[in-house]
DNA sequence: CGGTGGATTGAGTGGCGTCAACCTGAGTGG
DNA sequence: CCACTCAGGTTGACGCCACTCAATCCACCG
């Protein structure tokens, strides 16, 4: 059930039988949404969050004229919109990109949660500070990187988030973004993407086929973009 | 001496006197920084949070050859690093932009807090999410904005955020940023950071001499920089 | 009075955007 | 089985925004 999200609180401390017995009541109900289709609304004032059981989604902000952005990817374990709890109305809406299945926590469960168990509330609270230090990395990345940089930047982190729930095969990962999504992750238009994809292609770091990136040479792909995970935070201390 | 702080959270939910009380009795000790020194070091496990008193600081990274990026910017009472709290080591620096005075406040008795005032957890929680907002603000502005959006933003921004703490003055700011730091913050070279500010002078929206920016139209500022200030949360309401 | 950091300006370059076309593969309906 | 559609991927031409290098100016300061 809702253990992909004791196993992601788990990479970053240790949880009690009890703590654990609490995470895994405390989904209510489950849904689905195709690709493409909005699962929360900027604007809107939602009464649950949304544990991300399988797929892909994004946080999109919208401008004028179709110019949009996507602040945030999200995979299986993900809780995409837990600050939802506290933060309303939303500042952004959450898109699925891929067909995602999800789990609905009441944000009175949660909130139930925080008056009786302070331990868990710090995991939840850490999961949604690891969540701005990402948005940070990728502030580096917008603003300092070049587009084949921003884009390794991004391959580099998502493989190892993956791993992180055993959804990245041992030498590459299943990429889902089409070129336009990619556009709206790194700043880029759709155009300059397609130039940049195949920049990376032409380094020989990796294979990129359909859907399907393979890493052929890590620490080389890393050292183009820069890419030091310690923001992820994936050591598990006490919290 | 902490009544800043009060006053920050109570923009967002009320507070009971209690909770009032527990909130002034936080800070330990005080501590200075000249312009330009480090407050903290990426890398760092800091066992107190730092809250800004007076002063203008900014978190930054920094990549090779002297590229550096500024994710966020805090004014006088903002919890500068109430993430280090839980996210350790610090992903980022922070870096005394003027002169800054700060409260320290130990970890350990902002533990203490989460472990008996479930309401103000959830105060200061919402604190760091509004922080996330903001960082998510800034990438739509480095990723869809041009250089005049992204200088006019980052000034609508930051005179509501200090008309907040009663720190601008009616019809501008006091702006200590230096054009080098703005590039930073922006993502723009020093020399265009230099042709945006007076590209925006141009527009007769501004006026802008030394450290001091003066609003002569903000409905046209606010127009450019496409600025809809509701991701700063500024509503109270019960969390 | 020289030193230093910031602001400003000019010249030249290049990364990335825009516009526009064309290609491909996966549906879909006749 | 084949036209048709449509989304995504690819390519070329062209232009501009923003970068780099370099010089100059200015205010402040020891």
């Amino acid at each position: 059930m809702s253990s992909p999200l004791v196993r992601k609180l788990e990479q970053r401390d240790r949880l009690s039988e009890e703590e654990r017995a609490v995470l895994e009541s405390l989904p209510s109900a489950h849904a689905a949404f195709e690709p493409g289709e909005d699962m929360v609304r900027q604007g809107d004032e939602p009464d649950h969050s949304m544990l991300l059981l399988d797929g892909w989604a994004a946080r999109t902000k919208s401008l004028s004229e179709g110019r949009r952005s996507i602040m945030a990817l999200h995979v299986s374990g993900d809780f995409v919109d837990l600050h939802s709890l506290l933060l309303k109305p939303m500042d952004h809406s959450v898109t699925a990109i891929t067909r995602c299945r999800v789990a609905l926590v009441p944000h009175a469960r949660l909130r139930a949660l925080t008056e009786r168990h302070p331990h868990l509330t710090r995991i939840l609270w850490l999961n949604t500070l690891v969540d701005a230090a990402i948005h940070r990395e990728w502030l580096l990345v917008r603003g300092r990187h070049t587009a084949v940089g921003k884009l390794a930047h991004l391959i580099c982190e998502l493989w190892l988030r993956l791993q992180t729930v055993d959804a990245a095969e041992a030498d590459g990962l299943n990429f889902p973004l089409t070129q336009p999504l990619l556009g709206d992750v790194l700043g880029l238009s759709t155009v300059h993407v397609n130039r940049t994809v195949q920049e990376l292609r032409a380094t020989g770091l990796v294979t990129w086929a359909r859907q399907r990136v393979t890493i052929k040479d890590w620490d080389g792909l890393r050292a183009i973009a820069e890419f030091d995970p310690a923001y992820l935070n994936l050591t598990p201390r006490p919290r």
